[in-house]
Formats: structure tokens, C-alpha cells, sequence
DNA sequence: GATGAATGAGATTTCATTCAT
DNA sequence: TATGAATGAAATCTCATTCAT
């Protein structure tokens, strides 16, 4: 029990983090934000971890390797290429759904933000594009997916979009209602595998 | 002549903020920075700009609202909607082509940042996404595209995916010779329009 | 002892700031001269004060709220009127006895200062006033005092006696040895209520 | 005429500051304010003063050493010394009712502010004392005045007062119409003079 | 593990003054 | 005289990180 309590702390203030980054950003956010937020000694912080970077780092990762694993598995399944892609822009919409805050924060701070810190993570970010990547290869191999088009090249359009689509909910410029939510995965993958062209 | 001098400081300035900012991003960079960039005394950074943050601003207004009218000039043509489409697309690419520092700070720093300070340009942001939008829903009008995609969703998504392809090249995921720009605007509007699946 | 360590750092950098404030002037002194002098890290002094203007304002309040006090019980005491008066003056002539460079920031940067920031305390100050003028008041409705003179106007001039007398003393313009500290109670007292001409 | 140009061009500089100072302070007025409120070249400022505190202390200057002559010339005059102390007092309280702004300046930002670079006219500040104390050791020879009052003691005291008056007038602390402008100078002499007790 | 005081390196911004025209 | 662009030295305040208890 007691060999719980530290561990509880460690998530107490990542949760913390979470709720501030999505509230305030990264850069707006100080440490004694976060310890107050989780209602934690300031120097806390700093004793689970060793930055407030290192903090976002943690909370990217967790999601994200959820993400690749997601991806994953989709490819290594039996499914048709369309239905891969329905699986990760589900995945990702999901993500949003459940969890608005951790994926703002991953979004807009990480995501969005690869320039400067967030360039750690973009050797991370990029095996997303490449498994993608892999899935629309695999489509043009078995002849349903056109070849004229670069799959690495596919896997940036089509992230692209689902990424903009959630910062559109993220910013308020687009409806974000349980049924837009339901709808988009659909959507996506219907826009880019089918194009908006009528056939 | 010599009445042209104070303009050309200015102009001085904006360029140099630019390469500094394209090379370390606007948090990284300090306004004693761009003045020595500029080869300017610290001052004079303050004397034609408000803020910091303002020199983005400036940067961003001056670029952003070429954009807009490029988008709505093809909007106001006779052209075809998809036409349309491959100019808004093609002016984003060839912007960066010609200037990529420039489309890096605008991307980097100010559309993918949209949260903190960028929030300030959200509308102007959304003013592209709107007119795209508005291109969309003339082609579901005459017949040309399907009906059963909302145009802000469409408009997203073709935002999204070109936006995401800047920022493959900027981050270097992506390949970015000079072919590829070439033929990028094609891809992107083949894709959107045509999609990936073969018809 | 350790848990007040923190309350006697918060007191040290009071009175250092003292020192350099009457050594230097408010405007003159930077906040790293007062970290010096306190022998303080810089930051320790924004750990405990939330500007350098709060930090005189703190030691304003701590000593005008004694001033008030003083003459608030002085008049309610049984004393005479004039006697109260004396009170008044004494106590400030002894709070320069005593600790001359608080009182020399007090009077310089504050309280003749009262325009820029020290309009903060206009309030405060003017507490001072009304309290004598209340006396006054009550010496004339008590037939001691002349009535022909309004007690706001009366409470003005003597204590803007008082406080010429400080200055005098502060800048150096009239002798303040301990003994003339002791007399000028008695001098001002004299002079303001039986006046420079013989009776 | 020509000549006259910039004479004129000084005096425009000299009354926009006064007009400046009183409302901002002298602290808070940058060289630009004064500048535009006198419409003048940023640069004329520094055509005609070396320096902003120059500026200033001109504007000291003019008026103090009207003052001084008033006092003079009163002192040399064939009047009583309590006379005499009223046109002090008159003068003093004259100069406020007919140009506020310029008193404002003067008290407020030189007299009261004798710490910083007012301590520059210290010296003639002190002058001003040194008649009054004048007349009042000429009202003690002439055994009006008791002589148990050092006379540059009573000297502050009776400055001390008037200054207070203009304070409490330039912040609002007293009421300051035409009748109260009118009986004060009456007031002062005869409290100083005759003192708060009846007699 | 937990606490929060202490540290100090920056970075922005201001503005008096100078100077070229 | 007149102009206003150019200069650059401060000084405040912030906040991530460290550390003694």
C-alpha cells in the first residue's frame, strides 16, 4: 500500500499537468502551476521529475506509443488498407474524445510545436507517418490504392488532415458535438480514399 | 533618397527577424538577436516595432493577407473549383519555394502556434479556411463535388494536408527538391479531389 | 528557530532596502543594490515582495500605522489639546531619533513624494492629517483654541512644520544634535500654539 | 520677427513642459511628451536644453528667483516683520492661484523632491529660509518676536506650513477656491504669528 | 518522500541623449 | 534652426532549477 503512495503522486501531477498545459500551453505554464494544480509540494515536481520539459515528454510518450501500438496492430491485421487508415483516424479522433485536454496538450505542444523542444519528439512523431506510410504501400501494392501517388507523401496528407481537423475542435473553428466526433472518422477517411470528387 | 532610408531600417529589420527566427523560432530568439542580424543598434528593433511578438505580427499580416486575396482572386475566376483549389494550393507551395524561411516562421511560429500569442491571428487564419470552404461548397453546388462532405470539413482537410507537407519539409521528414515542390501541387489536389483508391 | 529563518530573511531585506533607500533614494536604488546589502540572492527579493514599490510600500505601512496609532491614543487620552499635540509631534520627532534613515525614506520618498506611486498612500497620510485636525477641533470646542481658524487648515500647517523640520534636519540644512531633538518638541508645540509674537 | 522665432521657440518648449510635468510628473514624462505637447521636433527639445532635468531646473530657476527677489524686497522694505512674512507667505500662495501648474512643478518635483536632483538647488531652496529667517531675527532685535525661537528654526516652521498648504491644495487633500486662496495667506501669518491659543 | 525557500541567469522594454541631414 | 532616426545603457521582473531540512 504504502509502495503505492509514491507512484499515485508521480500520476496525481501529471494528471495536474495535463489539466494546466491544456489550460494555459506549455510555455504559459509554471512548475508552481502544475504543483498547486496537484495540490503537491512545489519541489515535488521536481522530485518525480527532472524537468518541466521532462514532465511533457512523459505525457507524450504515454499517449503516443498508444498510438504507434494502435497503428500497429492495425497493419499487422488482416483488414484492407482502407479500413488500417479508419483504425488509426479512429484512433486518434477517440484519443480526442476521451481524453480533450491530453490531446490538445499533445497536439498544440508537441505536435504542433516540433520546432523547438518538441524536436525530440519528432523521430517519434515521424514512425506514425512512416507506419502510415507502410499501410498505403501496402494498399498500392495490392492494387487498390493508385500508385501515382508517393505513399510517404499520402501518410503527410493524410495525417495532415486529421491532425488539422483536430485542431479545428481545438480552436473552436470547426463543431466538435458527440456526432461530428462520430462522424469525422468516416469522414476522413472517405475524403482522402475516395476524394471529393464525385466518381 | 535619403527619404527612403527610414523604411529600408524597417524592412531591414523584418528581413533579419526572419532568418532569425527561421533558424532558432521565435521563443529562441532574443530581439538583440535580430538587431544584430540586422546589424542595427538594439533600439531601433523598438522603434519600429511595439514588441517583439509585434515583428511576427507584422510578418505574418504582410504574408497572410497575400495569401487571402491570392485564395480570393481564384475564388472570383472562372475557373474550374478543383482549378481553384490547385491555385490555393499551388500559392502556399510556391511561398515556400521562393521564401521558405518566411513560410517556416509563418508555420512554425504562428499557424501551428495558434494557441498562445497566435490565438491573436486566429481569425485571419480561419478567413483561408472559410474561403476554401467557400470553393468547396460552389463545386458541391454546381455538381461537381459530392454533397455528402460538409465544406468547412473538406476545407480542413485540404488545409490540413498541404500545411502538413510545409511542415514535412521544414522538419526534412519529407524530401524537398525542386521537383518535388513541382509536383507537389498536383499530388495534393489529385488526392483531395480524386482520392487515394482507384476508380 | 529553523522555521523562522524565513520571516528573518523577509526582515533583513526590509532593512537593508532601508539603508540603501536612505542612502540612495528610491529611484536610485536598484533591486540588486538592496539584494547586495541584505546579502540576499536577487531572486529572494521577489520571493517576498512583489516589486521594489511594494517593498517601500511595506515599510511605509509598518510605520505609519504606528504614527497613527500614537496619535489616535494621544487623542484619547484625558491630556489637553495642546498636550496631545505635542504627543503627535514627539513621536515623530523620536521616530527620527531613533531610526533617522527609515524616517528619512519615510518623509523623502513617501510622504513628500505623494505624487507619482506615494498617491498610494494619499489615504494613509491623510489619516494623519484629520487625526490632528480632530484634535484641534476639540481644543476649540473646548475654548482653548481659536476658532477663527478652520482645524483642517491648523492641522496642515503644523504638520507640515513637523515635517519641514524632518527635512531640514535630513538635508542637512538646520542642526539636528540630540539636543536639538530634544527641544524641537517643545519649539514646534510652542510655536503653533502661542505663535512667533509676544504676548 | 525672425529673431523673435526662437526665443519663441523656447518659451513653447518651456510652457508645454510645465504643462507636462504637473500632469504626469517629472518622472513620468519622457522627453517625447514634451516634444508633442509643445508641437515641436523631438529633437528642438534638445536644441534649447542640454538635458531634460535641465529643462526643469530652468523652469526652477525662473520662478524661485522671483521669490527670492519678492522676499528680498520685502525684507529691505520699511514694513513690520510680520509684514513682511505675509508678502513671503502672499507670494508663495499668489504664484499657486495664478499659475497652479508651474507651483505644481516646482513644489512637487523640486522642492519636495530635494532628494535626488533637487538637491541640486538646494542651495537656493535654502536661500529662501535664510530671508525668512532674516526677518524673523529682525522681529526678535526689534522685540516683537520672543526670542526663545531659534530664528532658522522658526524659519522651517513657517515654510513647513505654507508648503503643506500648496500640497494639500495641488492633491486634494484641502479645499482650494478663490476664498480659500484669499484668507490663507491672513491664516498662516496669523497662526504662525499668533498661535493656535487664544490669548 | 516531501517541503518550499533560495538562487541567479536571462530577456524584454524604456527612454535620455546623440547625430546625420 | 529643425528634424526624427539611431543608439545602447540600464533595470525590472520571471521562473526553472537547486538544495537544505
Amino acid at each position: 500500500m504504502a509502495r503505492e503512495a509514491a507512484p499515485e503522486r508521480r500520476r496525481q501531477i501529471l494528471d495536474a499537468a495535463v489539466r494546466v498545459f491544456a489550460r494555459q500551453g506549455f510555455h504559459s505554464t509554471r512548475v508552481a502551476d502544475i504543483a498547486e494544480e496537484a495540490d503537491v509540494a512545489y519541489g515535488l515536481v521536481y522530485h518525480y521529475f527532472s524537468s518541466k520539459e521532462n514532465l511533457l515528454n512523459d505525457l507524450f510518450q504515454e499517449r503516443w506509443s498508444l498510438l504507434l501500438e494502435a497503428i500497429g496492430e492495425a497493419d499487422q491485421s488482416p483488414a484492407t488498407p482502407r479500413e488500417k487508415l479508419a483504425v488509426a483516424a479512429g484512433f486518434i479522433i477517440d484519443s480526442y474524445r476521451y481524453d480533450p485536454e491530453l490531446m490538445k496538450v499533445i497536439i498544440v505542444d508537441v505536435t504542433r510545436a516540433a520546432d523547438s523542444f518538441g524536436r525530440t519528439h519528432l523521430e517519434q512523431i515521424n514512425s506514425a507517418y512512416t507506419l502510415i506510410a507502410k499501410i498505403v504501400a501496402e494498399g498500392q501494392a495490392e492494387g487498390v490504392f493508385r500508385d501515382d501517388i508517393d505513399p510517404r507523401f499520402a501518410s503527410m496528407t493524410f495525417y495532415g488532415a486529421i491532425e488539422q481537423l483536430l485542431s479545428g475542435w481545438i480552436f473552436g473553428l470547426i463543431p466538435a458535438t458527440d456526432r461530428d466526433l462520430d462522424e469525422a472518422r468516416g469522414l476522413v477517411v472517405r475524403t482522402i480514399c475516395e476524394g471529393l470528387e464525385k466518381r
